[in-house]
DNA sequence: TTCGCGATGGCCT
DNA sequence: GGCCATCGCGAAA
């Protein structure tokens, strides 16, 4: 089932949990290649200084502030693109950043861990271009949530790589389902 | 197994 | 000019 705007505008705590176990879906070329999110990383308001929007609205950010149910996507150390999902209302920064897949299907049914978000987006084909896409229409990007999501163990943990964000740091903000298979 | 480092470019002081 | 929500490689242990 396709996510709509409504899955998304909620608290982004909340929806970097409930995207466990939901697919990401891509369309490229004609060709579908589908995912598993297996970990998820909140980032929410300019008073977290592990976000972007902590240095305020800028030409960057500005997808973040816009409405739920669209790409935040940015590169980092020149070489790789990151993938968030826009959360909550609008004006009001927040996302969450997918930094693990599970491939599914394939030849001979097997599948691959794709743990590091600059790993599943060259996987997935997704670069800057689809940054302020629409995730809610069900073209060239979405996600989809299985009718009966596995009830999953889920980790919590502090996030990773945001040594410079001083008190925010040790927030739990990072989500992964936990003994995969 | 872990550690150190270079690649590489956009963004913000 | 410095830093960065990273990754893969090769060396050390």
């Amino acid at each position: 089932m396709l996510l709509k705007r409504s899955f998304y505008n909620r608290h982004t705590l909340q929806v970097a949990r409930d995207l466990l176990g939901c697919f990401l879906v891509r369309k490229y070329k004609g060709k579908i290649i589908r995912a598993m999110i297996t970990e998820t990383e909140a980032y929410r308001g300019e008073y977290d200084l592990a976000s972007h929007a902590s240095k305020g609205r800028t030409e960057r950010t500005e997808a973040m502030y816009g409405a739920p149910g669209h790409a935040y996507i940015y590169m980092i150390y020149g070489m790789y693109f990151m993938l968030n999902v826009v959360t909550e209302e609008k004006d009001f920064p927040a996302a969450v950043l997918i930094r693990a897949v599970k491939t599914v299907g394939g030849k001979n049914f097997c599948s691959l861990r794709l743990d590091g978000p600059g790993k599943l987006t060259k996987y997935l084909h997704i670069d800057k271009s689809l940054n302020g896409h629409n995730l809610t229409r069900g073209d060239k990007l979405w996600i989809e949530c299985p009718a009966e999501k596995k009830k999953y163990k889920i980790t919590r943990s502090p996030r990773r790589r945001i040594e410079y964000a001083k008190h925010c740091k040790d927030w739990k903000w990072n989500f992964q389902i936990s003994a995969l298979d």
